[in-house]
DNA sequence: CAGTGGTCTAGACCACTAT
DNA sequence: TAGTGGTCTAGACCACTGT
């Protein structure tokens, strides 16, 4: 867990603070402190750098405010956990029901295949092969009972094999991946657009075909920016909308 | 400008460099200091404050990480611009045209009315009294001659009053805003939906009636969370999306 | 109690900017 | 050259968490 062991690194004209941050940042992104993990305590720190306790104070900070790691007073640093459904919600919204009471969210598996998918951007993204075996969960997220979204998740088999529905059931698909295969999802982009409802968009959303419906595409990252899911969702543009914090 | 001689504030237990950060933050709230203007050094501000210059940089870095604040070396530490758009168009990717050369965008006035409007929702959010009179400038986004996109920007007239087309020739709004009424756009909000184009959408945007394309709303807030302009939004979805990084 | 992070001080030397 | 922020040190005392 803390393998750095008098490190001696003096790059010329960079800070060392920095280039302490970029160790820790290595070892994050390496695997080698996994989320929840505590990271050696400032002292210690200091010793193995040789550095002064405010050196190191900056780089822990630093990484601290970027929500890589965590301080807790009188207990000592972790690698932060990255929450990331959470900040997901920040930007959605979801419309309708009535306000006097909560609305009611359920999470459903329509499906789960695998194998060769005929969209070649799939795997490009995935950074498979052509033909490469994928994994494809449909799921659908029904608000009382009416469905506001449904999407396709799709993973590299190879990296995921033996996930099934069960796993799935009731439970967001990051904590499955966090608990069962040890991958943290840290980042992901969201491309959105106005889109005509499908067939099969029309079928599930209950919508007429070729409403206007709202497509997103999401690529999520682990550490070393490797994709781990390409997801697409169709929504209802009635139902639910987007919102953003410009700062 | 530097109005702050020698405060001695010392709440109990909240530390110093919260304190100052306070104290430092209401007077941007407040307009005291405005975008450009150059604060105290930190000798003058540990002066003042009559605590140690660690403890002053605290409060200042802070301020800087949270975007308020930029430091130059050698020359002294400003209030940050706003430079909204910058953060606006972090979102926004225009799609489209051949991919050899850079696609060129303008930017077009169709019409300026002054007037009641007959949305109650606009003079709510404006925070004016049913039947104010309201500002509402009428523009287009072209890439390469297409119109991209259309909106309505609607602003309280008693605080605008004077503003014509040609302060807004080639001009982003704000920067207007900032130069002719020194009102700072510093936070917005922006709600996204997928609409199906109407008459008017359809004839600016050269679409077909019906179609499916974007629909976003923006409040834009000043210091104060006062809200200076309730922008429309509608854009082809064949012609620009969204895209935002979660992290 | 010993160990952790949280805050604060009072210096030091450096690189950059302007005159 | 004088003034600015950028980095770094070597201490200090405190509040909090666990035993």
């Amino acid at each position: 867990m803390n393998d750095i062991h008098a490190i001696e690194l003096k790059q010329a004209g960079r800070p060392f603070y920095l280039q302490i941050k970029d160790t820790i940042e290595n070892q994050l992104a390496s695997g080698v402190w996994k989320p929840g993990d505590q990271l050696p305590t400032e002292t210690e720190l200091r010793r193995q750098f040789g550095v002064s306790e405010g050196t190191v104070r900056q780089a822990v900070i630093a990484l601290v405010k970027e929500g890589r790691l965590t301080r807790r007073s009188g207990k000592g640093t972790f690698v932060a956990r990255p929450r990331f459904d959470q900040s997901f919600m920040r930007f959605f919204r979801f419309r309708g029901g009535d306000a006097t009471r909560d609305p009611e969210f359920g999470l459903a598996v329509i499906d789960i295949k695998v194998g060769g998918v005929d969209d070649p951007g799939i795997t490009r993204t995935l950074g498979l092969r052509k033909g490469a075996k994928v994994l494809s969960i449909h799921r659908t997220i029904t608000q009382d009972e009416t469905v506001v979204c449904h999407y396709v998740s799709h993973l590299s088999l190879s990296d995921f094999s033996g996930l099934s529905a069960r796993d799935l059931e009731g439970t967001a698909l990051y904590d499955v991946l966090e608990r069962k295969y040890a991958v943290h999802v840290v980042r992901a982009v969201e491309t959105l657009q106005a889109r005509a409802a499908g067939a099969e968009d029309a079928s599930i959303l209950k919508v007429r075909s070729g409403e206007p419906v709202i497509a997103i595409e999401r690529i999520a990252y682990t550490y070393g920016d490797r994709v781990v899911e390409l997801r697409r969702t169709v929504g209802r543009s009635d139902k639910f909308w987007y919102q953003i914090q410009l700062t």
